[in-house]
DNA sequence: AACCTGACTTCGG
DNA sequence: TCCGAAGCCAGGT
């Protein structure tokens, strides 16, 4: 359970606490992370925070991806990765590389 | 200590 | 429908 924290860092603790709950074979964006986080707009801060604490905390980063359904990431740079991983657990991507949200996006 | 940047999203013109 | 600007939070320079 998330503790009553009110320190500055509440946001950075909700979205590691958010996507660790994401379940294999399903993803979320960025903007909804950040929503359950408590900051709709704070979108930005939930790929700062995967950036900082993402490989640290060992979380499944590669779950989350843009609103568009693509991934965000650069090609050279963890694309292929990411791709990589979530391919494995199951999601689809179609011949422009967009994964279908409304069938694989986390409803929770 | 101040300014800039980042794996984004949304609103207004 | 397309483009520009704002908003969010922390870390690095």
């Amino acid at each position: 359970m998330i503790k009553n924290e009110k320190g500055p860092s509440t946001f950075h603790r909700r979205v590691i606490a958010i996507i660790k709950r994401v379940p294999k074979g399903k993803v979320v964006t960025y903007g909804q992370v950040a929503a359950m986080a408590g900051s709709p707009r704070g979108a930005r801060q939930v790929s700062w925070t995967l950036h900082t604490a993402g490989a640290k905390e060992n979380l499944p980063w590669q779950r989350v991806i843009n609103r568009e359904g693509k991934i965000s990431i650069a090609k050279g740079d963890g694309y292929e990765l990411q791709k990589a991983m979530l391919i494995d657990e199951g999601v689809k991507f179609d011949r422009k590389d967009v994964v279908d949200l409304e069938k694989y996006g986390w409803g929770g």
